[in-house]
DNA sequence: GCCAACGTTGGC
DNA sequence: GCCAACGTTGGC
């Protein structure tokens, strides 16, 4: 199992927002490293760190599952949507979207800062400049070492 | 709001 | 296939 740490603003769609709904649709990359990850790469039941970028305070706030295959992301064939793209061939779409399911709000947030200045954080590309994928991997002991964090009270 | 870093586009 | 211009991301 691999383990992936994936982000959104959180005016447009935060953790709470995965609370209500339970499980939603992953929507809207248009970056190709990324989307061969959401593809080719993510496997069912695999699981995901929730990250808040953007509006402090950023950081990792929780735990969500990927359990469906891939598919086509219907928002690049929609004219109306933000992430249309007319380029995209039906027959050979672009772009392609997982749906995630909620598993857990950590106890607190475990903030970018922290994370980098966490022994054992350093290779997390999150942490480092410059890096801006919206998915990347993590290796189960940044995760184990995350997960501790966020569960602690500080 | 600024700006550094990076990905994508398109002219040649 | 190079590379300059441009757009976007995202921390601060």
């Amino acid at each position: 199992m691999q383990y992936w740490l994936m982000k959104s603003e959180p005016d447009v769609y935060g953790i709470d927002d995965l609370i209500r709904d339970k499980v939603n649709m992953w929507e809207g990359c248009r970056n190709y490293t990324v989307r061969n990850y959401l593809r080719d790469e993510m496997q069912e039941g695999d699981l995901a760190f929730f990250y808040h970028s953007n509006i402090p305070p950023t950081g990792v706030v929780g735990i969500m599952r990927v359990v469906h295959a891939p598919y086509p992301d219907p928002t690049q064939f929609d004219p109306q949507s933000e992430y249309h793209d007319p380029k995209s061939p039906k027959d050979q779409p672009r772009w392609f979207v997982r749906d995630v399911e909620f598993v857990e709000k950590f106890a607190r947030v475990v903030s970018l800062a922290e994370m980098k200045a966490t022994p054992g954080l350093e290779a997390m590309p999150v942490t480092q400049k410059g890096q801006r994928l919206s998915i990347t991997k993590v290796s189960p002991s940044e995760w184990d070492l995350v997960c501790t964090l966020g569960r602690s009270n500080r």
